[in-house]
DNA sequence: TCAATAATGTACTGAATGGTACAAAAGAGG
DNA sequence: CCTCTTTTGTACCATTCAGTACATTATTGA
């Protein structure tokens, strides 16, 4: 009795939603099993540390997509100002032009956050600093590009907040072409898009 | 075996701070009898609904709390420039200057949030409108009004969010001042620090 | 002083929780 | 076909969950 079909690796985008939707204390085991169609034995046969070690390894692919997609280009790539550029449209391709929530986000305003400190502490430092890098690389004054680039990271995060509890998408779209005008300019915006 | 000291009203900031910490989910009656220090027979007996009655009843406390101390002020006071300044002298204060978490924030990434979707929606609503008031009174052109109020709002949730997960309040308190600068400009800045 | 009422703690309920044990089943390799 | 390992479902566990029942205690007001 068993598919031998399902990959650990297959099952975290799932888990990653149901703690999405429900949080660490509300996502239940009966919750996962009837998103994942995995009985309990598959579960803690690919997670033997039960909620926690799910948890951690959503939480570790969250940031290995990160990295690989967001942090590690705005580091690398030499023009700055198109670094910025695609970062906000792979962001707004994560989130689903804010139908979907930050999950680091939700575990950061819970209690849970103090379970998952150093990763939760380590994407948004991460997130920020190569931002600022970015941000310099454009020309941008080096003691404004840490501030500016906190202010754009913690933006993303709160129109999430908003447009989830306004019901409304619209907002989260709204905030990344402001994002785009704030730190690239008006006039490298109007370069960009002739 | 009584003490009938307590007043509903009076429980409710207890309730408030354990929602805050642990999510609606998260919130047990354990937890809830522990930090209010009232058995589940007082506890029922101010909430026959239970649970949800009790975050409900936070919520509508919250949501009092705002309309008076800041939805109102910034409709009403006459000169814009001082209503927001207001605005966020308040607001830093409520949330400890970024060493608390806004509950209404919390519901709205859960899936709580449809639960309590017209408490929710309606704060956040109301906040934008009453601070985009505001800044028209200030002159501000009324159609980027709207938008700039959207963006402050976004910003203090993003900045509770960040302030939390870093593990570093001074991000919420940067957030406030670099919102005062946006929001009324320079100049209004420096004619309001002397 | 003495009911009537409001407030409270305790003991309890059935259901759901996270987690374990284990045997059945499937796949891989020969 | 046969064995060995990996998966999987099911039955089960103790614990905790939200919520109820109720007796006991304060308070109130006459």
């Amino acid at each position: 009795m068993a598919r031998t079909v399902s990959e650990r690796a297959d099952i975290l985008p799932l888990l990653g939603e149901v703690f999405r939707e429900h949080g660490f204390e509300g996502a239940s085991l009966a919750h996962i099993t009837a998103r994942t169609g995995l009985g309990k034995g598959s579960l803690y046969h690919f997670f033997p540390g039960g909620k926690e070690e799910m948890a951690a390894a959503v939480l570790a692919e969250i940031d290995l997509w990160f990295e690989t997609n967001v942090f590690a280009p705005l580091r690398a790539q030499e023009d700055g100002a198109a670094a910025i550029r695609d970062m906000l449209g792979r962001v707004d391709a994560y989130f689903r032009s804010g139908r979907r929530v930050c999950l680091v986000g939700v575990f950061a305003l819970s209690e849970v956050r103090d379970r998952f400190c150093g990763q939760v502490l380590s994407y948004f430092a991460r997130w920020r600093e190569a931002l600022a890098d970015a941000l310099r690389r454009t020309g941008r004054a080096p003691d404004t590009a840490g501030e500016d680039a906190e202010d754009a990271v913690l933006a993303i995060q709160g129109a999430l907040v908003l447009a989830r509890a306004l019901d409304d998408p619209a907002v989260f779209t709204r905030t990344l072409a402001r994002l785009e005008r704030r730190l690239l300019g008006m006039a490298a915006l109007h370069a960009a898009q002739q």
